[in-house]
DNA sequence: CGAGTTTGACCGGCGC
DNA sequence: GCGCCGGTCAAACTCG
């Protein structure tokens, strides 16, 4: 598989729009194939090296969310794991990203949400957030919450498959794109970069 | 005024 | 059966 370069998320270069486009595809393309797999088998880590090319290695443990290893990387795994009860085959899949996050807020990731809930978690300080698309016909939902053993991280889980296409890319696409607006443009970039990879689920 | 957030109540699954 | 806990609901509230 031909990875693209990694889009660098503090860059303001135009280009880097066109490597963000390549790099979701890759995205999609590597989770569809992950999606065809026993997801109990194997549980992926993305992470850019310095050679800035992603890469997916398969790590031998399923279920295993490790420490991410820069800011830049991100994990996946299956949040079955946590669940208290066992997996059910009709059980929806959850993908779970994990991302450094220095802010207070929660990363864009392109898409409209709607926070339906927030709950205290047991053995952990930091509550859990509950959303869901705000799209009428679009069920996703993700949770979101920080790593208790690594504060800097958050976890965002996950669940269903949009089946409309992300608002921003609609807006990236546009034909009347402002360059003028490059730097706000940029900064949503930025955000939907973080969690971008995660944007058809 | 509409969309999104907050927050307490409620529900169902699970373990004991 | 009971209590705990995660997830959801929905009314009240806030904000643009």
């Amino acid at each position: 598989m031909n990875y693209p370069s990694n889009p660098n998320p503090s860059s303001t270069d135009f280009t880097e729009f066109f490597k963000f486009d390549d790099f979701d595809d890759t995205f999609q393309m590597i989770m569809e194939e992950i999606g065809r797999d026993d997801h109990q088998s194997s549980s992926p880590t993305l992470s850019w090296t310095s050679s800035e090319k992603l890469v997916a290695a398969e790590i031998s443990s399923p279920l295993q969310i490790n420490q991410a290893t820069s800011p830049m990387s991100l994990e996946i795994g299956d949040k079955d794991e946590t669940k208290k009860r066992k997996r059910h085959k009709d059980d929806p899949i959850l993908h779970v990203f994990k991302t450094k996050s220095v802010e207070k807020v929660a990363l864009d990731d392109g898409y409209k949400w709607r926070k339906y809930g927030k709950k205290p978690i047991t053995g952990s300080p930091f509550p859990r957030h509950y959303h869901k698309c705000s799209n009428a016909d679009c069920n996703v939902k993700k949770k979101i919450e920080r790593d208790t053993n690594n504060p800097d991280y958050v976890l965002t889980t996950y669940e269903g498959r949009h089946n409309h296409p992300s608002p921003s890319v609609v807006y990236c696409d546009s034909d009347d794109f402002d360059l003028t607006s490059l730097n706000n443009w940029s900064f949503q970039t930025t955000n939907t970069y973080s969690f971008s990879h995660s944007a058809p689920y």
